[in-house]
This record gives C-alpha cells, structure tokens and sequence, in this order.
RNA sequence: GGGGGCGUGGUGUAGCGGUUAACAUACUGGCCUGUCAAGCCAGAGAUCGCGGGUUCGAAUCCCGUCGCUCCCGCCA
C-alpha cells in the first residue's frame, strides 16, 4: 500500500504516529517558508505542513505542488495548537508534519474547480465526468447510491429472495416503448432487442418456481429524455409467488421504512403506514397520478355549481363533456398581473387557453373581485366558496376544459404554489400507494385499447365481466408507489389464468396470430403450472435522487446521457467502419449515408 | 416531431448598436513561518459557438446552423 491512513480518519488520538497519506492536492497555501497543502481523497482531506526548518527536502516539493496532482506524503501527525483547530474538518484537530514528500504524478491545471461547489455548464461537467465525480457532490451520490443497494440486496437476501440475472439480449416486443435494437451477425436481417424492463422473464422465473426473484436490472428504453428519465436506467426489479396485492406492498413498504431508516435517517415520513388513494381520487384531487402529498391543497370540482353558468368559457367546457374546476392559491390575493400571467404562462404551455382567476375580498360576503369575478353570480360565488373553504386574501384559479387537460394544468399550478408557499420540505418524504388504475386507456390515434400497464396484469376479480362490455371501466391489480411528486415503483399482480389472458389479448386487439410470434413463449408456459404471482419495479436513480435532493437523475448516475443521449466523454453514439456494417448485414439508407 | 432558455479569457458572469470588451475566480511569477476560500504585488490570457445578412459600424439586431438545457408529444 501507498498510505497508511485515509486522508479522513486521522484524529488528536494519532498524536505522535508516523504515517503515510497519499492522495490529490485539494489546495495549497504557501506563506513561502511555511506551506500548507490539504490533502484529500474520498474518505475526506488531511492538512500537511511543510516546514523548511524540519525538511528541506520535503519542502522543496512543496513548492512545487499544484492543485490535482497526486502525492504521497510521509510525517508525523501532530496536534494543532488549540486556536488553531479547523472545526469544519473532521481532521481539523490534527495536522501532518511532513518529512519526505512524492509527486506520485503531477496534473494538469483542470477545466473547473474541483475543490468547491462552483457552478460549471453541463457540457464540462459530461465531458470532463471523470473529474466532477472527484467533486463531493457526486461522490456523496455514488456513495448513498451504493448504500441504497447494498440494503436492498442484504435485506431481500434476508427474506428469502434470489438475486438472477436475466439476458440483455433479447426478442423485440413492439409494445410499450420503442426498443434498442442489437443487429445480428450471425442471422441477417434479424435483431436482438434490450430489454426495457425484464419483466416477461421475471414471469417466466415464477414459473420455475423461483418464487421470490429479485434483481439490480439495467433497462433500456429508445424514448426522449427528461430530467428524471435516461434511455438506460437501474430498475430493482421483484417477483413473488403465491402473493396477493396486499403481499407486495406490505413487502415494499417495509422495505421503504427500513431503507429510509438506514441511509436517510434525518428525513421523516409524512405518515406511515403509506397512505393509499384510488387512481381516480388521485386525479381528481391533485390532478396527478404521482401527487406531492406534501401539502394539501386539493382542487375542487365545480362543474354542478357553474352548470348553469352564463360565463362562455365555463360552460363551453362543460357542454363539450369537460370540467371546470378550481385551485385556491392561499393568501396569495395580494399577487400582481404579472404574477398571475407568470401562471397563466404555465397553464398554456400545457395545453389551457388561458388562465381564468378571481381574487377573494371578503368570504362571509362572498364579494370576489377581478380577473373572471364579474361573471359570476352571487350565488355561484357563495358556493364556490362554500365548496372550496377559500377565505378572505385567497387567490383562486379555474381551469374550464377536458378532464385531461383541466388535471395537468391545475395539477401543475398546484405544484408550482406549494413550492413557491415553501409547503415543499425537502426534510419530508410523503410516501404514498396508487391503487384502483384502469386496466386499459383509450388510444385515440390508433382506436383501440391499449393496456396502461402492461398486457400482463391481472383485472379485479369483481371487473372481470367488464372486460367485454365497459372496458375503461375495468380496474387493475396494479399499484404505484409514490412520493414528493415522483413515481418511485410500480406493479401488479399477472394474470397466470388461460382464460383471462385470451380475454386481455382480445381486449388489446391482439389477434392469434399475433399472440403466437410475440408472446408464444409465454402463454405456452403458463400452460405448465404457473402460480399466481406479482411483483414490481422500483426506479432506483429516482429513488436516490429523490434522497440526495438531486433535481435531476444525471447526478446520480455515474456516467449519464445530454438530453439528446449522447455520451460527451466518449462521443458515442459514433460511427462505425464499413466492415463492421458488412459484418452485421447493414446498408445505411437516407439521410444516414452522409458523414 | 414541437416550443422555451442559454452559449463572451481556463471557469462563472457583466456588457445588448460605437467601450481599450468589464468583474470575480483560476493560472504564471515575486514577497511572505500558522494558514485553512490565506494575504499583498505584478503578469499573461477572449478572433464574444459557427456561417450568412442588415448597418458607416455588430458580442449586441435578423436568418440559418451546432452544442447544452427545460417542457409538450413519447415513456406497455
């Protein structure tokens, strides 16, 4: 070993020891006689001194140090003087008296600062990723992302279950999101998919009597990029047998409780046990199927008291089977014209024809006053008051439109008030199930049903009649975990019936023949024994990000995609030399041919 | 596929029609024996992302393009 010690652990205990600390030049600070340099590795940073009166030698190395390089430094560890502790160190206490000193190798002046928490453009930090992980911000992140899964395996290990990797290589399915393709060299013309999640396999292992399957799952989806998505993610991916819906969250929350108790133990959970709402109460309350539960705020529905209403863009929505709903801004009576079109900006972008509000003056009176207020009546005011509890100094905001559109827009406004209220404590974690969603949704583009989760998952035993004549009335066995705002999990129960599954397919439109080249392999399984089984799928990056505080998921991943998916460091995706296209069967078409 | 924001010494920003392109920090050299974001002095460092246009004159206005980013669509 090149050290003795870390550059963390050395306390006023090893007064006296003769060690030996290797690690980067955080800083140096050279009063020309005297110089000190803080040494630092990942474990924390140590001050040395050089001292020219004790080392000559040594001290000439000194001088010749600069930020990054890397050394090795022998000495004697030494109390510091009591007025002249470092309480911001966990080595402040000590200090290493330096006798021989070692450029293990010398750095060039880096392209940022690595030595604080400076702000640097996203291109820098991608393309230089291997120096901001030297940064303390990643390095916490990669460490507590360890530690989160380093819990999860011990404690699913504890319960029984079985780590097993499943291929990455593997049949391309076209439902869901689009896949990675793999060409095939040894089968022209045909491909390897990644899986986007190994979910079909996963089945296949309850099917073997696996029973309880988990695993840390690479997943790969060839989507647009957001701030909490990347085209390859880390799914904890679990599978039980013989289980029901309560089984799985039982099993996950307390997974949740002791995880959060172990790496996260200053955060508190908003209530345990988790919460649990319907999907449609979820919607209709918060206008979000992952609501911040964080704070109220809940929007209420006014479509029967403005049924009547004589003002036009109310009842244009609600003649075109819409809903009119409302948000009350509370106290926030006092915000300006530009406040409010700051707002409004927010509802058009998605999708809203504008911003309809009115101000509360006095709610004993019901006297509301600007922006839409002269178009209600008296009694409408009363009972939206009456209906939403707004008092005097709120602030309330309308959305008149489809379910759809009225749920993003106020759902949205709601997020943006809590967070500028400050009713968003980054201390909290309001966890919370999302039970009750639909089986199907609609897909207008295409007339048809598609399944909301997936054509595996198992209907509620009392809807399964539903299935052939109200469909978007069916309800699944599915579930969501969520929390803050974020959909951190999600799963159900499968379907391991024969029956049923033909259901579901006929549902989907998937005709036999069809069934056969896409999930044969499936269905022929289920027909040898397969026990009733369920599972789900935590989002792990989002799990960690959400406990780092992080706003977005690159910095919790190691080596990230640009929002166009592009790896800067390495410059990939990149092109590849005409043999190996030959080798793999592929002729560039288009606009692929330029270079 | 669509919409918004940003791009100026190494880094982070200011400048938004005429400036010697400013500030902080980093960097280089000098001074300095108790600093810990050390201090003081001096210095070097920018064809203002790229291309085109408007103008007597463009970092500044317009068009295109590239890069980063956020959002909508998309994400069983």
């Amino acid at each position: 070993m090149l050290r003795t010690h870390t550059a963390g652990e050395l306390r006023a205990e090893n007064e006296g020891e003769s060690v030996v600390l290797a690690g980067w030049v955080n800083r140096r600070r050279d009063h020309g006689n005297l110089i000190f340099v803080d040494i630092r590795d990942r474990y924390g940073v140590t001050q040395a001194v050089f001292n020219p009166d004790h080392s000559a030698a040594a001290h000439a190395v000194g001088e010749s140090l600069r930020g990054e390089y890397v050394v090795q430094v022998k000495g004697t560890v030494r109390k510091r003087p009591d007025d002249m502790t470092n309480e911001t160190l966990d080595t402040g206490a000590i200090e290493l008296l330096v006798d021989e000193a070692k450029v293990l190798n010398p750095a060039r002046t880096p392209p940022f600062t690595l030595n604080d928490e400076a702000p640097v453009s996203e291109e820098l930090r991608l393309k230089y990723r291997y120096l901001d992980l030297r940064r303390a911000r990643l390095q916490q992140n990669m460490v507590l992302r360890h530690k989160v899964v380093a819990f999860i395996r011990r404690w699913l290990d504890e319960q029984n279950f079985v780590e097993i990797e499943t291929p990455i290589l593997i049949k391309s399915t076209p439902e869901g999101a689009r896949d990675f393709l793999v060409p095939s060299r040894l089968h022209p013309s045909r491909f390897y998919a990644l899986p986007q999640s190994p979910q079909q396999l996963k089945q296949l292992l309850m099917v073997s009597g696996m029973d309880r399957y988990f695993q840390i799952a690479r997943c790969f989806r060839d989507e647009d990029l957001r701030g909490d998505r990347q085209p390859e993610f880390t799914q904890l991916d679990l599978e039980m047998s013989f289980v029901d819906t309560e089984d799985i969250l039982a099993l996950n929350e307390q997974l949740t409780i002791d995880l959060v108790h172990e790496v996260m133990p200053e955060k508190r959970f908003l209530q345990t046990p988790f919460p649990r709402l319907s999907y449609d109460e979820a919607m209709a309350r918060y206008g979000s199927d992952k609501p911040d539960l964080r704070f109220e705020m809940a929007l209420v529905d006014l479509s029967e008291i403005v049924a009547h209403s004589t003002f036009r863009v109310f009842s244009g929505a609600l003649a075109e089977g819409g809903v009119v709903k409302l948000l009350v801004g509370p106290g926030l009576a006092d915000y300006s014209r530009k406040q409010i079109d700051e707002l409004e900006a927010i509802a058009k972008d998605l999708g809203a024809k504008g911003l309809a509000w009115a101000k509360v003056d006095d709610a004993t009176t019901a006297t509301l006053s600007g922006g839409i207020s002269k178009f209600l009546s008296d009694e409408e005011s009363r009972a939206i008051l009456d209906a939403s509890g707004a008092e005097g100094g709120d602030l309330l905001l309308f959305g008149a439109d489809r379910f759809e559109t009225v749920s993003a827009v106020l759902g949205r406004l709601r997020l943006e008030l809590g967070e500028r209220l400050g009713l968003r404590d980054p201390e909290v974690f309001a966890y919370a199930w999302i039970l009750n969603f639909p089986l199907v949704e609609w897909n207008e583009e295409q007339a048809r049903w598609d399944a909301m989760h997936h054509p595996f998952t198992s209907p509620q035993d009392e809807d399964l009649e539903k299935m052939t004549s109200d469909p978007g009335a069916v309800r699944a066995k599915a579930y969501d975990l969520v929390a803050n705002g974020w959909e951190l999990a999600g799963g159900s129960i499968r379907i391991h019936n024969r029956e049923v599954q033909r259901k579901m397919f006929d549902l989907l439109n998937i005709d036999d023949t069809h069934q056969q080249t896409q999930f044969g392999h499936m269905l022929e399984a289920f027909e040898y024994g397969a026990p009733p089984h369920g599972g789900i799928a935590w989002g792990i990056d989002r799990v960690v990000m959400l406990y780092a505080g992080e706003p977005n998921i690159r910095e919790v991943i190691a080596f990230p995609k640009t929002a166009a998916g592009t790896d800067l460091m390495t410059a990939a995706p990149s092109h590849v030399d005409e043999q190996q296209l030959a080798d793999l069967h592929i002729a560039l078409a288009g606009k692929a041919v330029k270079r």
